[in-house]
RNA sequence: GCGAGAGUGGCGGAAUUGGCAGACGCGCUAGACUUAGGAUCUAGUAGGGUAACACCUGUGGGGGUUCGAGUCCCCCCUCUCGCACCA
C-alpha cells in the first residue's frame, strides 16, 4: 500500500477544519500560549520564506497545544500597500479586487500546507472593519498629542510619488524601488515616537528572549547621546544658536560654529551680507545633492563663511560662523560647535579652509600634545590644557564642570539627544488608511467625529500613475465641516501601512469586535505574544513601531501591557545560489511545485530539517528526497505490521524486557522522546528530526534482527510502543501522515491534540556502558563495563587493554576518569 | 571606520558546552531485486596508509592554557549582516 500524500493530506485538512480541531477558546483555564507569525503581504503566491516562517510557527503551536496549552495561533493579511495600486495602474483593476484575489490564492496555499491556524481569528487590513480602527487610534493619538501635523523637510521618492519615513530610506535610496530620495518641504502627519525614545531604549533590556542582534539594532536606531546643549550668542544680534555636543570638555577648543544648510535662521543672518547671493547659491547646491552624495564616505567637506560671528560663551571672543554640508539638520540642533583639534571632521574642515586649531586635551600632563605633531584629531581621553580655569581637569570631570559653569551663566545645560525621528505617517497614495481629518476654512484642522468612522476609500478614484488618486476624487475630497457645517476639504493623504501592522496582533484576539479595536480584557489575557516568528528584515521598523504602539495604547488606557512580544525568533532568509529570491532575478522557488511533487509534510519537514531556523539557507531541493523517503519508510513499516500494532497498542506499558536488544529499544524510545521534546523547546528542529530518523533506523534494525518478535507478546508490545511513539513525536513536523497512521494503528482521537508523550527516566538507564580509553588524550580503545562498576575498578581495567598496553610502556604518571565518559592515562 | 555573527567532508549540517570530530540527511561507489528505473533494499563513504588491522594527519591560519581544545585565551585572515560625517 503506497503512501498517497495528496489524498491523505486533503482528507485531514478537511477533517481538522470540519471539526474545528484548532479552534481557540477564550474561556479556558489552561495556560495560554500566543504563537504569532509575521503576517504576509498578499502579493499572490506563497514563497519559500513564508513556508519556512510558518513551518517554524506551526511546529511550536502544535507542540504547545499537545503539551496542554491553550494556544492562539492566528493568520491574516497585511493587505494595504503599493503593489495593489501599481496593479491598478497597470491592469486597470480595482486595488481591493486585486488584493482580495491575491489573498484567496495565498490562503488556499496556506491551507494546503496544513498549518494549524484558527481561521476565526483573522484580520485583513484592507477592509474598512479593520482600517476604521487605524483611524480611531489615530484620533486617540491626536487627542493625546501623539499625532501632529507639521511642515517638514521630508524624504520624497519621485518614482513612488510619495513621502518616505526615515526608516524607509536605505543608503539614500527608496527601500522599495531603489531610486534616489530627494528632500522636499511638505505639510505632513507625524506620530510622536520620540516621546517614547527613552522607554523604548530602556525596556529593550527587558527583552531577554530576543536575539541580541535585534536588540542592538533597536538601541542603535534610537541612538541616545548624553551631552550638553550650549548657546552661542550671535554678535550684533539678539539671536543665540544652540549646539549639542557630547564633548563639552572641549569647549575651550572651539574655533568656530557650523550650521546645516537647512538651518532656518540662515536667511535672517545673511540678509545684509554682501556675499548673500554666493551663500544662497551654496545652500541651493548643498540641498540639491541627494543624501547619498552628501554622506558618502570620501566626499570632501564643503562650507562657506557667512560673514557673521558668534560669541564664545566663556571667553567672550568672537568666532566665525560657517555653513557646511556635513552638518545635518535632523540631528541635534542642526548646529555644531567646531573643535578641530578633537574632532576629525572639524580637523579636516579647518585644514581645508585654513582655520585655527586649538589643542585643549592632552593624553600626557607632563608632555602636552602639540598641534605640530598632529596628523589627525585627538579624540581619546586626557587632561585639559589651554583651557583657563579648567586646566588640569580630567576630561570626564571637565564635562560636568564646564556644563555647570554654562548653567550658571544661563548659556547651556545638560541635554540628551536621540537619533530617532518622529514617525512620518503621511503617504500620498490611495491604497492605505485615509487619515480621518477635515480641513475647514473657518475651524482649521478638524478630526472626523468617531461616529462618522470609517472614512472609506472611494470607488471613483482614477489610477493614472500620476499624483494621489484621492486628490482627484471629488466624492472623497469634498466634505462638510463637522463643526460649522461649511464646505471643507478632506485630508487626502493615507497612512503608512506600518500603522496597520503595529497593532494587528491585538486585533487577532477579538477580530470581529464592532465597537472597539480590541477587547481590553481579552488583550490582557492573551498578550504579550509568547513567541513571534518572522524575518530579520523587520528587525527595526515593524518591531520598533509595534513596541511604540503598545506603549502609546497603554498610556491612553486601552490595555495594560508594556511590551508586545516576549520571545522573538528571526528566521534566516531562504536564498538561491547565494542571492535573495526575486521575480526580477528569476530565481524564485515555487513551494507549490514541491507540494505537488512531495506533499506538504515532506516540504515543511525538509525545510526544518535542512538548517536551523535562524540560519540562512541556500535553497537546494536535492535533500527533500531524504525526508520524503523517511516518511515513506515509516508508512511501509507500519502497514507491514498493522495488525500486530493494532492488537498490542493498548498493552505497550507492560514491558517485559528480556534481551539486550529489547532493553536497547526500550531505552531509545525514551531518549528519543527526551531529545525531540528538548529540540523543539530550543528550536533545534533539524536535530529533532534527525533523532526521529535514528529512531526509525533502530526500530528497523530491531525488527530485522528479531524477526520472531511478532510471535513474542512482550516483543510485539515493545515494537508497538516504539511505532506509536515515533508517530506521536513526528506529528508536529508532519501532521498529515502521522494523523493518518494514528488512525490506521487503531486510535480514534485526533493525534494533533492528544497529549505529548512524557519520557520515563527509569527506562533510560543502561546496564552496560562504553568508556573511551585514552593515552595522553588520544583514543586507544574502548572499555565495555557494567553501569555500576566502581571507579577504582575502571581505572584498574583500562591499562590492561591490549591496544593500550603498547602505549604505556614508559610508565603511568596518572589516570584521569570522567564519569560515564572516558579514562585518560597520562604517561 | 564602528558594532554583531560566522568559518567543520563533495554539499546541508551534528557534537550532552572542555571529553570518541563529522550524528542525521543529500550526493557518490559497489551490490541485490527488476524488462527498466531518477523506485526500493544492503554495504561503504574526512584525507593518507594497509590485504585487513595498526598507525599518522585533520574543524580558516599562527601561538597559548590543559591530562585532554571544533569548543577557552591572544594575534592574524576571510565572509555575511547592521550602522555609517550622529557633533
Amino acid at each position: 500500500m503506497e503512501y498517497q500524500f495528496s489524498e491523505v493530506e486533503s482528507k485531514w485538512q478537511k477533517k481538522w477544519s470540519d471539526d474545528h480541531v484548532y479552534r481557540t477558546s477564550d474561556d479556558d483555564s489552561r495556560e495560554k500560549f500566543y504563537c504569532l507569525e509575521m503576517y504576509p503581504y498578499p502579493s499572490g503566491k506563497l514563497h519559500m520564506g513564508h513556508v519556512r516562517n510558518y513551518s517554524i510557527g506551526d511546529v511550536l503551536a502544535r507542540f504547545k497545544r499537545r503539551l496542554g496549552f491553550n494556544v492562539l495561533y492566528p493568520m491574516g493579511y497585511d493587505a494595504m500597500g503599493l503593489p495593489a495600486e501599481n496593479a491598478a495602474i497597470k491592469m486597470d483593476i480595482d486595488p481591493e479586487e486585486w488584493t482580495l484575489r491575491c489573498i484567496e490564492i495565498m490562503q488556499k496555499q496556506q491551507k494546503r500546507m496544513g498549518f494549524s491556524y484558527d481561521w476565526e481569528h483573522y484580520v485583513n487590513t484592507c477592509l474598512p472593519d479593520y482600517y476604521r480602527w487605524n483611524q480611531w487610534i489615530f484620533l486617540q493619538f491626536y487627542k493625546n498629542g501623539l499625532a501632529y501635523k507639521k511642515k517638514a523637510s521630508i524624504n520624497w521618492c519621485n518614482s513612488c510619488g510619495t513621502v518616505l519615513a526615515n526608516e524607509q530610506v536605505i543608503d539614500g535610496q527608496c527601500w522599495r524601488c531603489d531610486n534616489n530620495v530627494v528632500e522636499k518641504d511638505l505639510e505632513q502627519w507625524f506620530f510622536n515616537i520620540r516621546k517614547y525614545a527613552d522607554e523604548l531604549l530602556e525596556s529593550t533590556e527587558k527583552l531577554t528572549e530576543w536575539p541580541e542582534q535585534v536588540r542592538l539594532m533597536q538601541r542603535n536606531w534610537i541612538g541616545k547621546s548624553i551631552g550638553t546643549e550650549i548657546h552661542f550668542p550671535i554678535a550684533d544680534s539678539d539671536y543665540s544658536i544652540p549646539a549639542f555636543t557630547t564633548r563639552p570638555d572641549t569647549l575651550m577648543g572651539v574655533c568656530y560654529l557650523v550650521l546645516a544648510p537647512e538651518y532656518p535662521l540662515i536667511p535672517e543672518l545673511i540678509q545684509d551680507s554682501q556675499k548673500k547671493a554666493e551663500i544662497e547659491d551654496f545652500i541651493t547646491r548643498a540641498r540639491r545633492k541627494s543624501k547619498i552624495e552628501r554622506t558618502a564616505e570620501q566626499v570632501e567637506k564643503e562650507g562657506i563663511f557667512i560673514d557673521r560671528y558668534m560669541v564664545h560663551p566663556i571667553t567672550g571672543e568672537n568666532m566665525p560662523v560657517f555653513i557646511a554640508d556635513y552638518v545635518l539638520m535632523d540631528y541635534g540642533t542642526g548646529a555644531v560647535m567646531a573643535v578641530p583639534a578633537h574632532d576629525q571632521r572639524d580637523f579636516e574642515f579647518s585644514k581645508k579652509y585654513d582655520l585655527p586649531i586649538k589643542v585643549v586635551i592632552t593624553p600626557d600632563r607632563k608632555d602636552p600634545l602639540k598641534l605640530e605633531d598632529m596628523k589627525e584629531a585627538y579624540v581619546d581621553p586626557g587632561y585639559l590644557i589651554n583651557s583657563g580655569e579648567f586646566n588640569g581637569l580630567e576630561h570626564m570631570a571637565a564635562k560636568t564642570n564646564i556644563t555647570e559653569k554654562l548653567k550658571e551663566k544661563g548659556l547651556g545645560d545638560f541635554s540628551t539627544t536621540y537619533r530617532i525621528r518622529d514617525w512620518l505617517i503621511s503617504r500620498q497614495r490611495y491604497w492605505g488608511t485615509p487619515i480621518p481629518i477635515i480641513y475647514c476654512g473657518k475651524c482649521g484642522i478638524v478630526p472626523v467625529p468617531e461616529d462618522d468612522l470609517p472614512v472609506i476609500l472611494p470607488k471613483d478614484a482614477k489610477f493614472t500613475g500620476e499624483g494621489n488618486p484621492l486628490e482627484n476624487s471629488p466624492t472623497f475630497k469634498n466634505a462638510i465641516c463637522p463643526v460649522c457645517g461649511s464646505d471643507a476639504r478632506r485630508e487626502t493623504d493615507t497612512m503608512d501601512t506600518f500603522v496597520d501592522s503595529s497593532w494587528y496582533f491585538l486585533r487577532y484576539v477579538s477580530p470581529k469586535l464592532e465597537d472597539k479595536p480590541f477587547d481590553k480584557n481579552l488583550a490582557e489575557k492573551w498578550m504579550p505574544v509568547d513567541h513571534y516568528i518572522g524575518g530579520i528584515t523587520h528587525a527595526i521598523l515593524h518591531l520598533l513601531y509595534s513596541r511604540f504602539f503598545m506603549k502609546a495604547l497603554r498610556d491612553i488606557g486601552l490595555a495594560d501591557i508594556d511590551e508586545p512580544f516576549s520571545r522573538l525568533t528571526t528566521q534566516g532568509m531562504v536564498l538561491k545560489e547565494g542571492e535573495v529570491m526575486s521575480k526580477s532575478k528569476g530565481n524564485v522557488v515555487d513551494p507549490g511545485e514541491l507540494i505537488e511533487t512531495y506533499g506538504a509534510d515532506s516540504t515543511r519537514a525538509f525545510m526544518l530539517f535542512a538548517a536551523p531556523p535562524e540560519k540562512e539557507y541556500d535553497w537546494n531541493d536535492a535533500g527533500i528526497h531524504g525526508v520524503s523517503r523517511f516518511l515513506n519508510r515509516i508508512w511501509t513499516l507500519i502497514h507491514e505490521k498493522k495488525e500486530l500494532i493494532t492488537e498490542y497498542k493498548d498493552k505497550t506499558d507492560s514491558l517485559d524486557l528480556n534481551s539486550k536488544a529489547d532493553k536497547q529499544l526500550a531505552r531509545v524510545i525514551e531518549t528519543t522522546t527526551k531529545h525531540v521534546t528538548e529540540s523543539i523547546d530550543h528550536l533545534h528542529f533539524n536535530t529533532g528530526i534527525a533523532a526521529l530518523m535514528e529512531f526509525l533506523n533502530e526500530i528497523r534494525d530491531f525488527s530485522i534482527e528479531h524477526p520472531e518478535y511478532a510471535d513474542t507478546p512482550s516483543r510485539a508490545s515493545l515494537f508497538a510502543r516504539a511505532m506509536i511513539r515515533l508517530v506521536s513525536l513526528l506529528n508536529p513536523f508532519a501532521p498529515h501522515i502521522t494523523e493518518e497512521l494514528w488512525e490506521h494503528m487503531g486510535f480514534e482521537d485526533y493525534l494533533s491534540v492528544s497529549d505529548w508523550p512524557a519520557y520515563d527516566e527509569s527506562l533510560m538507564k543502561a546496564e552496560e556502558k562504553t568508556i573511551v580509553v585514552q593515552v595522553n588524550g588520544k583514543v586507544r580503545g574502548n572499555l565495555i563495563i557494567p553501569a555500576d562498576l566502581p571507579e577504582e575498578e575502571i581505572k584498574r581495567r583500562a591499562p590492561e587493554l591490549d591496544n593500550v598496553q603498547k602505549f604505556i610502556s614508559g610508565g603511568i604518571k596518572k589516570i584521569i576518569y570522567v564519569k560515564d565518559r572516558l579514562v585518560n592515562i597520562v604517561v
